[in-house]
DNA sequence: TTGAAAGCGCTACCAT
DNA sequence: ATGGTAGCGCTTTCAA
C-alpha cells in the first residue's frame, strides 16, 4: 500500500529517518541526540531537537520496544469496582506511572482470577512488568509470567507461593483497632469477614483476635459475608436481630466498604453506632470518613505502597533474577465517631 | 548483547521464525496459517498450530503493529475517581474490549484536561483510537490527534466543536424527572449544578427547567456546587438552613453522587427526604440504589453506550475519514423513595 | 499452495 | 563525535 491511495494523501509520520535527512546526519545520531547522549556535540544536539520540535516528531514506542526490549508499559490488575479502594489504587498508580514516565495497560478488573489470555497480553504487548492488586493470579497465568520473565509485584495481597509484594502491615493495623476498642470499654467482639480467606483478610483477623486473646478475650464471633457494601448491610441486619445477650458491642469489618454497609444496616434496624455497637473497618477510604460514617479504621499508605511497588518492578525489569522482596508498611489508626462519641 | 550474558541463559522467545524452522516452511506461511488464511492447506495449518501450541507461541503485538499499522490498543480517559460512575464505565469498557479482542491503555484520570503529553502517548503506542469519558480534551491534544488521524470518541459528554460522541439523552432524561416531580405534587424546585457548565450538565438542567416552564413554573433556584459527595453534603446543609418560605420542596442534583451527598446533608440537618424535600439525581449508579438512598434517578445505559462507542471507534480505525457520528441513547427513569414514600 | 524479501521505526554495535 | 548497518518480529507484496 502506497501513499497515493485514499482520498487525501496524508503525510507519513515523521521518523528518525525523516529527521536524519533533514539534519544531514545518520539516524543513530538522531536517537543519541534526542536521548541526551553526552557524546553528541551541543551544536548538533540543538539543531536536532529544534528540528524535532518543528516537525512534531514523536518517537514510536513500539519500534523502540522491538529493538531495545523495554516497552515502558506496565500491566495492572485491579480488584472489583464495587470497592472504591481500587479506584484510589488506580489513581495512585497513574500518578506514579506518570512521574516515572511509563504507561499502564489495564488488564483485568474483578474478583476472579486473572486468566491465561490476560497473561498472554502481557507478553504480546511486551510489558516491563505487572502490578497485581488483590485479584488472585491463576497458577497457569503465573507460570506464563515466570517462563517469560515478566516481573510481577502484588499490592495489598501477599504472593501465594513466591513473588514480591507490598502490603500494609495488616496484623499490626488490626491490632491497633483491637487495642482501641478495648481501651474504649468494648468487651464482646465480632469479626465480619469474607468467606474465602485471602492472606490480607487472614492477617487482619488474626492481628485483631490475638490482641484480644492477650487481653483475655477468647470468644470472638465470626460472620462470613462477601466483601461489598450490600453484604455489610445484610450483616448489620443480622447483628441487629440478635438476642440481647448475644449481640456484640464491637464489630470489626475487614474492609471499609464492608464496614460502611454494616453501619448502615445496623442503623436501619434501629441500632445506634457507636452507642450500642462500635464498628471499625480497615483501609482508610476517603468515603469512610464522610460525616455520616466517620469510621474508625486503619489507613493504608496507598501512595507509598504504590511507589514501592513500582520501585520493585523497575528493579526487576532491569534484572529479572533479583530475589523476591517483601515490603510491609505500617498503617495509621484513624479514630472516628463510629467507635466512640467524643 | 548476546544470549550468553547473565547468569542463566534463558531461552529466547519463540517467534514465527522459530516455528518456520521447526515446521520447515517460510515465516510467511506461519503467519498465514495462524490467522486462518484460506490458501493454506489444512494439513500445513494443523501442523503449524500444533507446533504453536506445543512451543507456547505468543505473537508479538508490537512487531505486528509495526508492520500492519494496527495495534489492537485503545486509549481511555476517565473522569475523577471520586465519582463511581467512572469505575462502572471502566468496567464496562474492559468487558467490551475483551469481547472485541483489544486492550485498554489507561491514559488519564481526573477532571483536568488531558494534556499534550498524554496525547503523545496515543501516538507513541500507536493506539487505534481513544475513548474520552467526561474529562475535557485540551485543544492542543485534540490537534495532535487530528493531525495524526487518531480517532476519538467521547462518551457521556458531547464533543465541543466536532467529533463523534455517544451520550445518554440528558435533556429527555431530566424531563422525565421533572414530570415525575410535578406528578407527585412538588412545586418549588432547586437545581444543584457544577459551577463550570459541561454540555452534559447544561442539557440536564435545561431539560429539567423546560418541562417545568411548560407547566408554568418559572422560578427555579440554582445552586453551584462542584460535583462530588462532599459538595452535595454541603449543599444539603445550605438547603436545610433556608427560611421556611424559600426552601424548595424538590431538588435535582445533576449527578447521583452529588444527590447522595445532598440527601445525607439534608438528613444530617434534620430535614426528611422525601417528606420535606424530594431529591432526584442522574446516572443510575448502583450505589444510589442502596436502601439508605433509594434515589430517584435516570439510569444511563452505560454498557450500551460503551458498546456503541467502540463501534464508532472501530469503524473510524478502518476509515479515519468517516463523518462524525453522534449517538444519543435514552435513559430509564428509576423511581425510588427519595422522591416519594409509597 | 507456498517461498523470498522488503520494510515498519528504532536502537545497538562496530567502525571511523 | 558521528556514520553505517544489522536486526528486533511480523506482515505484505510479488514470484513461483
Amino acid at each position: 500500500m502506497t501513499q497515493e491511495d485514499g482520498a487525501a494523501a496524508r503525510p507519513r509520520r515523521v521518523t528518525v529517518v525523516t529527521l536524519s535527512k533533514l539534519a544531514g546526519v545518520a539516524p543513530s545520531t538522531i536517537t543519541r541526540a534526542l536521548k541526551g547522549d553526552p557524546r553528541i556535540s551541543p551544536k548538533t544536539r540543538e539543531k536536532i531537537s529544534a528540528l524535532a520540535k518543528e516537525y512534531g516528531y514523536t518517537p514510536n514506542a513500539l519500534a523502540r520496544t522491538l529493538s531495545s526490549g523495554r516497552s515502558g508499559l506496565y500491566g495492572i490488575v485491579l480488584g472489583p469496582e464495587s470497592n472504591p479502594l481500587y479506584s484510589h489504587i488506580l489513581h495512585a498508580a497513574m500518578d506514579e506511572a506518570e512521574s516515572i514516565g511509563c504507561r499502564l495497560l489495564m488488564l483485568h478488573i474483578g474478583m476472579e482470577q486473572m486468566d491465561e489470555k490476560t497473561a498472554e497480553a502481557l507478553l504480546q504487548y511486551q510489558v516491563d512488568g505487572c502490578l497485581i492488586t488483590s485479584a488472585a493470579i491463576g497458577s497457569r497465568a503465573a507460570d506464563i509470567c515466570r517462563e517469560n520473565n515478566v516481573p510481577l509485584v502484588m499490592v495489598n495481597r501477599v504472593a501465594e507461593r513466591h513473588g514480591s509484594f507490598v502490603s500494609c502491615d495488616n496484623r499490626a493495623g488490626a491490632g491497633l483497632l483491637a487495642k482501641h476498642l478495648l481501651q474504649t470499654g468494648r468487651r464482646k467482639f465480632a469479626v465480619i469477614r469474607p468467606p474465602q480467606t485471602s492472606s490480607t483478610a487472614r492477617d487482619r483477623e488474626n492481628g485483631f483476635t490475638e490482641v484480644l486473646a492477650d487481653a483475655g478475650i477468647a470468644g470472638v464471633m465470626r460472620l462470613n459475608y462477601a466483601s461489598g457494601w450490600d453484604e455489610g448491610y445484610a450483616a448489620g441486619g443480622v447483628l441487629a436481630g440478635m438476642l440481647e445477650g448475644e449481640q456484640p458491642d464491637a464489630v470489626f469489618a475487614l474492609s471499609d466498604i464492608l464496614a460502611m454497609g454494616v453501619i448502615d444496616g445496623l442503623r436501619a434496624a434501629g441500632i445506634r453506632v457507636p452507642q450500642d455497637i462500635a464498628v471499625v473497618g480497615f483501609d482508610g477510604l476517603p468515603e469512610s470518613q464522610r460525616p455520616t460514617y466517620q469510621l474508625t479504621t486503619v489507613e493504608q499508605p496507598i501512595r507509598m505502597m504504590i511507589n514501592r511497588a513500582f520501585k520493585l518492578l523497575e528493579a526487576r525489569t532491569k534484572d529479572y533474577f533479583l530475589p523476591d522482596e517483601q515490603v510491609s508498611l505500617g498503617g495509621r489508626l484513624l479514630i472516628g465517631k463510629s467507635s466512640q462519641l467524643t
